[in-house]
DNA sequence: CGAAAGATTGACTGAGTTCAACTGAAGTGG
DNA sequence: CCACTTCAGTTGAACTCAGTCAATCTTTCG
């Protein structure tokens, strides 16, 4: 048997994803040499991308399917701070910091990515005023979001989480191949569990109440979201 | 009567805060032009320097005294995710993304503080490749103990939480007048209680059970630490 | 000195965890 | 293609950590 993955090709010019990651920032010859020190491989589902404590080599940008990033809790627990998706760019902060990854990645189903070595990233993000400031500002307005992350953490109670974590899911799981239907989030109650920052016992309990309220509908894990008002409501946003 | 507020000047080479700043970054020409353009004003304990939601007009920096930050929830409950303290820069990461402020700040104490309009601050960020390397740094670095603190609020008992928070505060109360005798934290049970996210009441009955382990004492409002070592064991930190 | 704010203690309550058992779906290999 | 294993999902019941409410005490400060 061979390695689990598989290597191919994929021009950064031509990828589907590039216009809605960072990389839009560059311009074409900066995209050329990005797209000529990357590689490119395919996962399958359940691989590893990094492990939090590692040091970081390079940066990893999602061609195709979601990536799962987490943190391990002390009894071994997942924290799951985002489902990454198609553009997304992951590891580029402890890269920047000189840190060891402050979480894993684990690929949640078959997955295109690409590689891009430390050097060419640095490199970019010296050479193109416009990447850096793009990159500074987005990880600058995510300090904002992880601010209010913590806060509902540690105030709102698990229904109104639950309800917050599934309309924050509908920009992950959306337009991807059905066009503007409902939309399908396809998780393991654990997950969706270690999301919400609770038992998976519980969130299955409160799932069957947001069916009982029609908020939401499931095909074995599937859960579809049908009224995003309703969730909004049980999410108590001011 | 006057203002609450009343104007002084300080020059940032002179600053005794300025060498732990981001500042630190910048040469001795730009921080003339910096030291030029800022104003330097004397707040009174419990003024708020920014509201949440407002947007920035530039940046403060901590010329003497302590600062809460902290995040409103719904129900107006504050949540504090930092005590800052001489030398600390706030209000930059909103600025930075065009964002509004994702948090208040208030002085916890009578305090010095000084304000960099937005136009020089983001100038200075342009023209001075090291601190803008500087910040980058250290937001990425933030993004991964937001992380940490998000897992360990969602994860860990509040007795846990309390333990690494008072661990914390060690950082932020040490090394003042006291030169390294034992560390007082000198914070209303309200303001610990919204650091660690928990009841007021909860609070105080553990601090009783780190008096009766030894492992602090309490003068009035005081907290000394007494065995940081004991405290480690109680957070269970691996 | 009296008012107001902060700190403390006790009693009660309940949201959410944990444990345990069971069901159903999905592979896997003979 | 079926029996078997395994893993994910579900449900019930007991328990517990931590929040809330209420009363009291203490400190601070005008």
């Amino acid at each position: 048997m061979r390695s689990k993955m598989q290597h191919t090709s994929i021009a950064c010019a031509a990828c589907r994803s590039q216009a809605k990651s960072l990389f839009n920032a560059l311009n074409n010859g900066q995209l050329t040499n990005i797209s000529e020190s990357k590689s490119c491989t395919v996962y399958r589902k359940g691989q590893i991308l990094f492990h939090e404590g590692t040091r970081p080599l390079g940066v990893f940008c999602i061609n195709q399917g979601k990536v799962k990033i987490y943190k391990l809790g002390y009894d071994g627990k997942e924290q799951i701070t985002t489902i990454a998706r198609e553009g997304g760019l992951l590891g580029y902060k402890a890269l920047i910091a000189e840190d060891t990854y402050s979480v894993s990645a684990e690929t949640l189903e078959d997955c295109t990515i690409c590689f891009l070595p430390k050097s060419s990233f640095l490199q970019t993000l010296q050479e193109s005023s416009s990447f850096n400031e793009r990159i500074m500002k987005q990880v600058c307005h995510e300090l904002g979001v992880m601010t209010e992350n913590l806060t509902n953490q540690a105030q709102r109670p698990v229904r109104e989480r639950l309800a917050i974590t599934l309309l924050k899911l509908r920009d992950t799981y959306g337009l991807d191949a059905h066009e503007d239907g409902p939309i399908e989030i396809n998780l393991t109650r654990d997950d969706l569990a270690n999301m919400v920052g609770t038992a998976t016992e519980t969130l299955i309990r409160l799932l069957h109440e947001f069916k009982k309220d029609e908020y939401i509908t499931t095909k074995g894990r599937k859960i579809r979201i049908e009224d995003p008002t309703g969730l909004s409501q049980a999410a108590n946003l001011y």
